[in-house]
DNA sequence: ACCTGAACACCGTTCAAGT
DNA sequence: ACCTGAACACCGTTCAAGT
């Protein structure tokens, strides 16, 4: 909040600047999905010409990389808790949040590689905690590698970007109970529904079980 | 290879089919990258007008969901090991080996939801033994839906489709050093450096402590 | 320093026509 | 049943021109 220069209030209505547009197009992703994302519709959107972007924004790799780094920097600062357990389940409850708050944009954050070091406070919160506990570092790094890769692949299937055998149709269920497989058809009830949240405790229980029992 | 009806050997040559054309499709996305896929490059690729194509497959979308199915296809079968452990980590290694047999295409397999039921088999194959050895259906559920978040989020990062803090470079490590975090500097040598084998085999030895002990 | 618009080389897909 | 090609409504980005 401050103030910018005395420039007039324009600059926030028809004054183009990296934020204005990287605001706007994950606005246009919440509202129509990745897909419908192009440079020309989000100049559109902002009463502008498609090139005007190109002052701002590398090109639209740069804008998706924009948007997801937009994302990353909305996971909520976390002080260590009494314990290793708490602290580590409030950061990767805090990641799920910040992305969940965007399901359509989260592919972006949990698909690209990120070049900037956004999101390294949250590794912070992470590993202090495991090396004040102790852990050499070579092994806070492994678990805290561990704990991401399974955060991405929970929150890729969340987001409904990953493969399940659900979404908990009639017909899904009598296909597999109908599959010839036993396992699977004597799973059949459970294969055939998804509760993301307590697949997500879950998972998260069993790896915190293993790294700070 | 049945003997088709005795059409002659054109079939494979000027012929077009589903299975050519997916054929051609992976080939492409292993040579120049799933960005370079077009329905237009890969009918030029074919010696086919572009519109051919869909005589045989439903648009674009479905040719990605095709090509997906194809590595999917390629797991190798399991059969169940001496004990649920090496059989878990087999399966484990035989999804890994499959996508990163075709490391450009892996995203398509990580990171859509598959509508088909490929790769059941495989599920077959977690959940027999899981049930076998007196697991509720519900656990072992949850069980191989925690192993596969994993699996997909190491993939994705071995793909070097998702975030890391690493790849190796001299600047990198600079960079962590100097990033005024206490325990992302201390742990810089290790967050500078991913060795995708060794953090795969950490990973899926935590979860198969928790889950086949 | 920022914005514009024409132009280039592409896309996916519909549709009517051919065999 | 399969293939074709013109056409439509889009793309991202370069470049020369404006202020």
């Amino acid at each position: 909040m401050t103030t910018r220069r005395g420039r007039p209030p324009k600059d926030s209505d028809t004054g183009l600047s990296r934020d204005r547009i990287l605001r706007e197009a994950l606005a246009l992703v919440d509202e129509e999905g990745l897909d419908a994302v192009s440079m020309r519709k989000l100049a559109r959107r902002l009463g502008v010409d498609p090139m005007s972007l190109y002052n701002h924004v590398d090109g639209k790799e740069a804008l998706l990389d924009g948007i997801a780094e937009v994302l990353l920097a909305a996971i909520p600062a976390t002080t260590p808790g009494p314990d290793l357990r708490t602290t580590m389940s409030a950061l990767a409850h805090g990641f799920r949040g910040a992305v969940l708050g965007h399901p359509r944009a989260a592919p972006l954050v949990l698909t690209r590689r990120l070049a900037s070091l956004t999101a390294l406070e949250p590794v912070e919160a992470v590993l202090g905690p495991l090396l004040a506990a102790g852990y050499p570092p070579e092994r806070a790094v492994h678990g805290l590698r561990a704990v991401l890769a399974f955060l991405i692949g929970t929150l890729m299937r969340e987001v409904s970007a990953a493969p399940t055998f659900s979404h908990g149709s009639r017909e899904r269920l009598e296909e597999l109970e109908a599959s010839g497989l036993p396992a699977v058809a004597a799973a059949a009830p459970y294969l055939a529904v998804c509760d993301h949240e307590t697949e997500f405790e879950f998972g998260l229980r069993i790896l915190l079980d293993a790294l700070a029992p």
